[in-house]
DNA sequence: TATAAAAGCTCTAGTAACTAGAGGGTCAAG
DNA sequence: CTTGACCCTCTAGTTACTAGAGCTTTTATA
């Protein structure tokens, strides 16, 4: 089965100037091109593009993808390296709900404290006014 | 009180060239400048930055916080309108939360299912290769 | 087979929210 | 009056794409 880059797109469900975008970054291989200089996708490198998004759906940056792939192809590697990768990025997931939740729940402190629609200020923006770092 | 940016830039532990940053997008004022076209900040000034460091670190962009600024100043809106910026902000706050704890399910999953030191493959580059789409 | 629409090509520039560096000028202390 | 810390502007880089201009190729229909 040969793709033209629309039909990967469709089957991958990532947008043509994305595709273009790895290929340009090195993330996929180049593409064959046809005689009219189109490119020309195999299934193998569908598979990849199925492995990157699936890995950018669970949130890893394309820096870490480039090392699961260099991972996958490249035998010298303990094989076990990909869960370092994916325990660094759990990590770092989990940091980010904590933080999340943090923020949710000074939201809703905010909001909650302010729910009196006759006055004339609105708290919120007191609230905000308030000094505190830690962005 | 008067600042230079350096000692505003102490004063609410937000970086020199993002001060400078903010000046230029206009979320900032333009500052007074000495005989020398050094940046001179007053103490109100110091005061909108920490609204924005603030702001920032709950999450707020830096678009969001144009409106709230400006419904700060601009006594002709409903003082409440506020309200509603945070509340949208909350709803996305919560999203992502959601999205993450899906993501750390899905990472815990996949880690889990791969802790056999002696297995020749990782799992995890295996379970990356599944399709799935939600990016 | 002619033609027109759809899809492809490259290249440039834009997005958010900064950060870094070059090459200079200013200010305060000793 | 010199030195070092601080400030200035301007350009370019970061991440992960997205959009558009202007052109060529492919495909479908008449």
């Amino acid at each position: 089965m040969i793709y033209s880059i629309g039909q990967l797109s469709k089957e991958t469900q990532c947008k043509v100037p994305t595709i273009r975008y790895y290929e340009e970054i090195g993330l996929l291989d180049k593409a064959q091109r046809s005689a009219g200089n189109q490119r020309q996708y195999t299934s193998l490198q569908c598979q990849r593009l199925h492995f990157i998004r699936h890995s950018r759906a669970l949130g890893f940056n394309l820096e870490e993808i480039k090392q699961l792939i260099h991972l996958q192809d490249c035998k010298r590697h303990d094989p076990h390296q990909a869960h370092d990768v994916a325990q660094r990025h759990l990590t770092d997931v989990r940091n980010k709900i904590e933080k999340l939740q943090n923020l949710e729940h000074e939201l809703l402190t905010m909001i909650d404290h302010c729910h009196d629609p006759e006055s004339a200020d609105c708290l919120i923006l007191k609230s905000l006014n308030k000094v505190k770092q830690d962005i």
